[in-house]
DNA sequence: GGGTTGAGCATTG
DNA sequence: TTCCACAATGCTCAACCC
């Protein structure tokens, strides 16, 4: 049944060995000849330039898995001894942490796509059918899964393992309707429910199971029958369990338009999870799965828990955790907070070519669309990553950090150009354009708590005659800290520990560069860029105070800095004290090099960021980074972990990185 | 030692 | 005839900087 075990490839049946995820088992492709589908595949595939980076990668991955055999062969007794130490100490946090209180529901919506075109044209009903093209299907109705065809595998295969495949184009608007109604009735059971895509999410069913009186399993099955008759007979399964990885599997076990209870108890749940294949896990995928069953012979949860001690040798100690706690069927069970996208991103295939004209205009129109994209949201970031996909389906990225947020096509497109450049000549069939690091980042509002600004106004009586500007400043400042920082500050103003003091006086050194971050952007959507951002905050503060400012000329050609009210820096907008004499210093110094930097490079050009880096790095210093870096660390904790590498070598065997 | 940035990769739907 | 998408997220590592 694994594609796993069919690894032992004979000479006469070369497919054997070509692993494609669409051999994997998904509802519905019970009972398909996979032989069958793989050769097919094969077929199709042999020769083809995506063959041959197909098998690149394959070779890839087993000197991995070769790699780690030979690492785990070096182990010796003592050091395994000690590894499980380390285990045995983790299983007893981990248990710590087990809640087995919660209810939770995960809903999967079935074949969603397909079911969404069959209810708008019945017709289609009980024949075989792929909502896409020939290039790439979203999904495929039950019908066709029979033939083995599945989402993700390209069009002109699928009509090969079925030739009356109807075809049907892909109509987001339409999904987005019957999604929002089927949200509507989750919202019934779990107001603050988590959707996870446009036909799947998460429910924390815990309160109205307890207030209805009603089990976990009977909550399910009304809320299947409201999203079935709200949406005019859309089916969906459904799985409960104590925690959303749990919840998760079950919805998969009795697919389509079924459910699975998982009862909330430590015994069950362990004997669940002890047979089940790891590829089951959401964020286990083919690469981690092949790695850990060929390397290390782990093929169920129960083995990570077994083998625990080579995961902690061999892994990095978050992947090993997050093994260690599948292994033990512990998953989330939290409220989770309010998640704000990370990045914007948009590209396009098209038929391989070298020219650089017409990959020029490619760019041009993927950089309107994204900008696009990004006022259509109100975004301005300052990250911009352009892909490449060669036409050997080698996939590049390059990456360059703006000096300011932006969402303009111009700039996007002038700094992407640049990127372009540098790797031509080269045969290219896709590019793609993100921009991440947002002004959001730092905008986590939450209106309710207490903030360093409010902290200094208080301090700082002087300040008490704030004008609506300074207002709408405060407000900005509070949008940017973290979650993370907030829990640090939530503390009530008046009355305050001196511990909590000095931890707000530190605080105080490093808002101030967030600030300044986050002033650049406080007019959103009004998209203000630069020198009209500058303009417009001065208009805003003439009438007022203008003439209560101490000017200090650091260069001759550009306008000189300004303590705005003897506080507030005109050019960016930080806020220093007339007290921090030396950061006032160092911010002069700053603008000051800012300025030199540009005149060298040219306006907000940053594609030789160690020179720029080491500006704004004297920048950051002064704030003694208190700061974790904005959703990296902090969310680990709570999202799952999607990949996994192995604890020292990871690029030297592959090798290839670029510089 | 710790933070940032850039690059590559895995995973998901 | 058609010949493997698109968008988003997060982890890890190396190099660099303070």
């Amino acid at each position: 049944m694994d594609e796993g075990e069919s690894s032992t490839n004979s000479p006469s049946r070369p497919w054997e060995s070509y692993n494609t995820v669409f051999t994997n088992a998904k509802a519905g492709m019970e009972g398909v000849d996979k032989e069958k589908v793989q050769r097919i595949v094969y077929e199709m595939s042999k020769g083809s330039k995506y063959f041959q980076n197909e098998e690149r990668k394959e070779a890839l991955m087993k000197q991995k898995i070769e790699h780690m055999r030979e690492r785990c062969a070096k182990l010796s007794a003592s050091d395994l001894s000690n590894y499980q130490k380390v285990v045995d100490r983790r299983i007893l946090e981990l248990e710590a942490t087990r809640d087995l209180s919660r209810v939770w529901l995960h809903v999967d919506m079935d074949a969603f796509y397909a079911a969404v075109e069959t209810l708008s044209n019945p017709s289609l009903k009980g024949k075989p059918m792929a909502v896409g093209g020939l290039s790439m299907i979203s999904t495929a109705n039950y019908e066709a899964r029979k033939f083995g065809v599945r989402a993700a595998m390209p069009g002109f295969i699928a009509r090969k393992l079925c030739p009356d495949l109807i075809f049907v184009p892909v109509d987001f608007p339409k999904y987005t309707h019957y999604s929002d109604l089927t949200r509507k009735v989750f919202r019934n059971y779990d107001p603050n429910f988590i959707a996870g895509s446009l036909d799947e999410a998460y429910l924390d069913i815990t309160e109205v199971c307890r207030e209805r009186g009603l089990s976990g399993g009977e909550i399910a099955e009304e809320l299947r029958s409201s999203v079935h008759s709200e949406t005019g007979g859309l089916t969906c399964s459904a799985g409960v369990a104590a925690n959303r990885l749990l919840a998760k599997v079950c919805s998969d076990i009795n697919k389509p338009n079924g459910q699975f209870v998982l009862q909330n108890d430590r015994s069950t749940v362990m004997t669940f999870i002890s047979s089940l294949p790891i590829r089951k896990i959401g964020g286990i995928g083919k690469v981690t799965e092949h790695i850990l069953k060929d390397a290390l012979g782990i093929k169920t949860c129960e083995d990570m828990v077994l083998k625990g001690s080579l995961l902690y040798a061999l892994f990095t100690q978050s992947s090993a955790d997050f093994f260690l706690a599948v292994g033990l069927g512990l998953g989330k069970t939290d409220t989770p907070e309010v998640r704000s996208r990370k990045s914007i991103s948009s590209e396009r295939t098209f038929a391989a070519t070298g020219d650089e004209r017409l990959l020029n205009s490619k760019l041009a129109e993927i950089a309107e669309m994204l900008s696009h994209d990004m006022k259509k949201e109100g975004l301005m970031a300052r990250t911009l990553t352009l892909k490449l996909k060669t036409a050997s389906f080698e996939i590049r990225s390059r990456a360059v950090s703006l000096q300011r947020y932006t969402c303009s096509s111009e700039d996007i497109l002038k700094h992407a150009t640049k990127l372009l450049k540098a790797e031509l000549p080269v045969s290219i069939r896709l590019i793609g354009l993100r921009m991440s690091q947002f002004s959001e980042e730092i905008r986590h509002s939450d209106p309710s708590q207490g903030t360093i600004t409010k902290f200094i106004v208080q301090k700082d009586s002087s300040r008490q005659n704030l004008d609506d500007n300074d207002s709408f400043d405060l407000d900005a400042s509070k949008n940017c800290l973290s979650n993370n920082e907030r829990l640090s500050l939530s503390y009530t103003s008046h009355d305050t520990s001196y511990d909590q003091l000095k931890d707000v006086v530190e605080y105080e050194e490093q808002s101030v560069t967030q600030n300044q971050e986050c002033k650049k952007e406080e007019k959103r959507p009004q998209v203000l860029e630069g020198d009209d951002l500058l303009r417009k905050h001065k208009e805003s503060k003439s009438d007022t105070s203008a003439e209560k400012t101490e000017a200090v000329s650091i260069f001759p050609q550009m306008e000189p800095l300004l303590w705005v009210d003897g506080y507030k820096c005109n050019l960016c907008g930080i806020e220093l004290p007339p007290s921090f004499v030396e950061e006032r210093q160092e911010h002069s110094d700053f603008h000051l090099a800012q300025r030199l930097q540009n005149e060298e490079s040219g306006p907000s050009s940053s594609t030789t960021p160690t020179s720029k880096r080491r500006i704004l790095g004297k920048e950051k210093a002064n704030s003694k980074t208190k700061k974790q870096k904005p959703n990296q660390k902090d969310d680990s904790k709570h999202i799952p972990i999607h990949t996994f590498f192995t604890k020292s070598n990871q690029n030297s065997n592959d090798g290839t990185q670029k510089k």
